[in-house]
DNA sequence: CAAATATAAGTAAACGTTTATTTACTTATG
DNA sequence: CATAAGTAAATAAACGTTTACTTATATTTG
C-alpha cells in the first residue's frame, strides 16, 4: 500500500492558514488551496471529510491547540498572580506576533459561526484545555487576592486586551513606527492586573 | 420618473445584517439576499455598485456610524474619567445587546480584510468619528489622572473587554442562566478604570 | 385638468465563472 | 500484486453580475 505523504498534509495546513491570513477566510477555496499546495483537490478530501472539517480541524487541532501550548509554556497555576498573568501575556505576544496566520484564524473564530460553534463543542468536552489558567484563577479568587468573577468574565478582562494589542501590532507593521512594543505590553499587563487585584 | 422605494433599500440593509448575524458573512450571497428581501438581484445593484460596496457601506455608514452615535449619547469629553468610561460602557452594552446584527458585523470588522481596510481608510479621513473620546482621553492624560498611552492602546485596554463581554452575553442567551448582567458590566468597568488610573 | 411622455426604478431570466465535491483513472510501495 | 494515496478532469450547484424588458410616477403637453 502506498504510504501517506505527510509533507502534503503539512502543506495543506500551512498554505490554508497563509491564504486565510492574506486574503481572508472568505477567499479560501478548495481549488485555490490545492493549486497553491501543488496537489489535486481530491487529495484534500483524503485527509479531510469536507471544507468545514478542514477549517474546524485547522482551528481547533492546529491553531488553538498550539497557541495554548505556547502561552502555557513556563506557566503553572501555583505562580504569584501578577507573575502568572505577565507570563501568559508575554508568551501570547511573543508567539502570535511571530505566527500571524494563527492569529488571523483566532480572530475569525470570534465571528465565524462555524468556528465559534466548533470551539464551544470541543471546549466543553475537553475541559482541561485552559485548565491551568482556570485553577490559577480559582486559587487566587479563593485566596482573596483578586475579585470574584466567572471564568468567562475573566477571559474578557484579562485576555481580550492582549489580543487587541496584537491586532494593533500587525496594523502597525504597515506603518513607519511600531508602537506596540514589549514595554507597552508590560505596562498594559500591569494595568489590567492592578484592575482586578483586591 | 419612477421614485425610489426607500422601503426596499431599508429591507436590503436590515435583511443583509440579519443573514450575517444568523449565518455568517461567508454565507451572505446577493441572490439569497434578494430572495429574502423579496426583490430582484438587479435592485441591489441600483443602490450599490457591487457586493463589496454594499458590505463596506453597511459596515461604515450603517453599523459603525449608528453604534458610535449610540455610545456617545449623553457623553461629553469634559466628564469625570470614571463617569465617562461608565457612560460609554453602559451605552455600548445597552445598544449592542439589543442590536445583535450590528454586533455581528462589528466582530467581522476585526477579521475580514475588506471591512478592516474600509474602516481604516474612512477613519483617517473622518477624524472626528471617535473625536469626543479622544479628547476625553487626552485631557485626562494631560491632567495626570490616567496613565499615558497612545489612543490605539487605550482602545484595546478600555473597550475590547466590553465587546468580549457582549459576545459572552450573546453566548449565554442560549444557556439556562445569563451571567453577563448590568452588575457584572459595572464591576468590570470599575476594574478597568482602576487599572489605568494613576 | 387630464392624457402623453420621459426616465429611472424595478423585474425575470440569463450570463460566464467559480464553487465544493466526485468520478475514473494512475502511481507508489508494504 | 493488492491497496490506499494521489491525479486530471468533470460534475452540478451557486456565485456575482448583466441583459432585455416592464412599471410607476413627475413632468410636460394639449
Amino acid at each position: 500500500m502506498r504510504p501517506k505523504n505527510l509533507g502534503k498534509e503539512e502543506a495543506i495546513r500551512t498554505i490554508a492558514l497563509q491564504i486565510i491570513a492574506e486574503e481572508g477566510l472568505e477567499n479560501l477555496s478548495m481549488q485555490k488551496l490545492a493549486k497553491a499546495a501543488g496537489i489535486s483537490p481530491r487529495t484534500i478530501y483524503i485527509k479531510y471529510n469536507d471544507k468545514d472539517d478542514l477549517l474546524v480541524k485547522l482551528y481547533v487541532d492546529v491553531v488553538l491547540s498550539e497557541y495554548e501550548k505556547a502561552i502555557l509554556k513556563g506557566f503553572n497555576s501555583e505562580m504569584n498572580f501578577a507573575e502568572g498573568i505577565k507570563k501568559l501575556w508575554l508568551n501570547g505576544f511573543e508567539y502570535l506576533k511571530n505566527n500571524k496566520p494563527y492569529f488571523a484564524l483566532i480572530q475569525y473564530g470570534k465571528s465565524s459561526p462555524l468556528l465559534n460553534k466548533a470551539y464551544q463543542k470541543r471546549d466543553i468536552k475537553q475541559g482541561d484545555f485552559f485548565g491551568p489558567i482556570i485553577s490559577f484563577l480559582d486559587r487566587n479568587m479563593q485566596a482573596g487576592i483578586i475579585k470574584k468573577f466567572p471564568h468567562d468574565v475573566y477571559r474578557a478582562l484579562l485576555f481580550s486586551p492582549i489580543l487587541e494589542l496584537i491586532n494593533e501590532y500587525f496594523d502597525y507593521t504597515e506603518r513607519p513606527q511600531q508602537i506596540i512594543t514589549d514595554e507597552v505590553i508590560l505596562a498594559c499587563c500591569e494595568a489590567i492586573t492592578k484592575g482586578v487585584t483586591l
